[in-house]
DNA sequence: CGCATATCCTGACTGC
DNA sequence: TGCAGTCAGGATATGC
């Protein structure tokens, strides 16, 4: 399921490979991927724009048009975007729902058996060039500088578990249920740990497990879990998941001290972690 | 406010 | 082997 280091990753393959790139031709064929606008408006907004940048924040994409609109792209759960050269060659994977034919004649199609994902164009725009259509968005942790302070701020702003506060949009953007996880691994703290009881050096120790866990990952491309529902651009594989310490290894050894890896229900999401390890 | 639950959906997995 | 049932999760809405 793609998180920030997987929607990262589409980010940087999409500014090497289509940036610059006129859309010629719209084609949806998906209504539920395209549901907060009418497909024909969505075509119309898109066909004859150029690509000028591509831009992130958590998991929701932007790519900026030259008529300073934004396409917006969320993956959700299985999404992909798929980037093929020359389209009449490639058959169309199930669950095509959007292809977008650029001038290059390669064609970017998005690929969503679960149709949780969905894309839009919009100029409707806050006051901190996001589209006005989306929620809050917390701060990006590859994005956002951010001090002591501010993670002081976030831990204490609220009385929660951990885990609860790794997965809220609005707090902090990007983390999903796997890296949420690894997190709190590298972080050594239990994810039902409550937010209000973890002190100034827990909460830099915290945050530097945010930003390496998230770095890591980006490193190595992401994670593609055995489901393979996370593709990159030119649907390669990420290799994040050899790195896992904790997510889908109930029952295995820490890779630290040896104990079993707990599983347990928090914050209504499945939880990994070790018993030892982490406080 | 915080938390649980339901919703959307399909594919992978579990258990009989 | 095959089939039915369960689980997975991102965002959002609703109820307690």
């Amino acid at each position: 399921m793609p998180e920030l280091p997987e929607v990262e990753t589409v980010r940087r393959d999409l500014v090497r490979h289509v940036l610059g790139r006129c859309v010629v031709t719209v084609e949806v064929t998906g209504r539920r991927s395209v549901r907060r606008q009418d497909p024909v408006e969505f075509a119309g907004a898109l066909r004859g724009r150029t690509i000028e940048s591509v831009s992130r924040r958590g998991k929701y994409l932007f790519a900026t048009l030259d008529d300073a609109a934004l396409l917006v792209v969320h993956l959700r759960m299985s999404g992909q975007l798929l980037l093929v050269p020359s389209g009449a060659s490639t058959p169309r994977e199930p669950h095509t729902h959007v292809v977008l034919g650029l001038d290059d004649v390669s064609e970017l199609r998005f690929v969503d058996p679960r149709t949780f994902g969905e894309l839009f164009v919009t100029s409707d725009l806050g006051p901190d060039g996001r589209p006005a259509a989306l929620g809050a968005l917390g701060v990006d942790p590859l994005v956002d500088p951010i001090d002591g302070r501010v993670v002081r701020e976030l831990l204490a702003g609220r009385r929660t578990t951990l885990k609860a506060l790794l997965l809220d949009q609005r707090a902090i953007a990007g983390i999903g249920n796997l890296y949420a996880d690894e997190i709190c691994f590298r972080a050594q703290l239990r994810p039902d740990r409550r937010t209000d009881s973890i002190g100034i050096s827990a909460a830099t120790r915290l945050w530097r497990a945010v930003v390496e866990v998230l770095d890591d990952a980006v490193a190595a491309r992401g994670s593609t879990l055995r489901d393979a529902r996370y593709r990159d651009l030119h649907g390669g594989h990420g290799h994040y998941q050899r790195s896992h310490a904790v997510y889908g290894r109930a029952g295995e050894a820490c890779t630290v001290c040896g104990t079993p890896i707990e599983r347990a229900r928090i914050a209504g999401r499945s939880a990994h972690y070790c018993p030892r390890c982490q406080r």
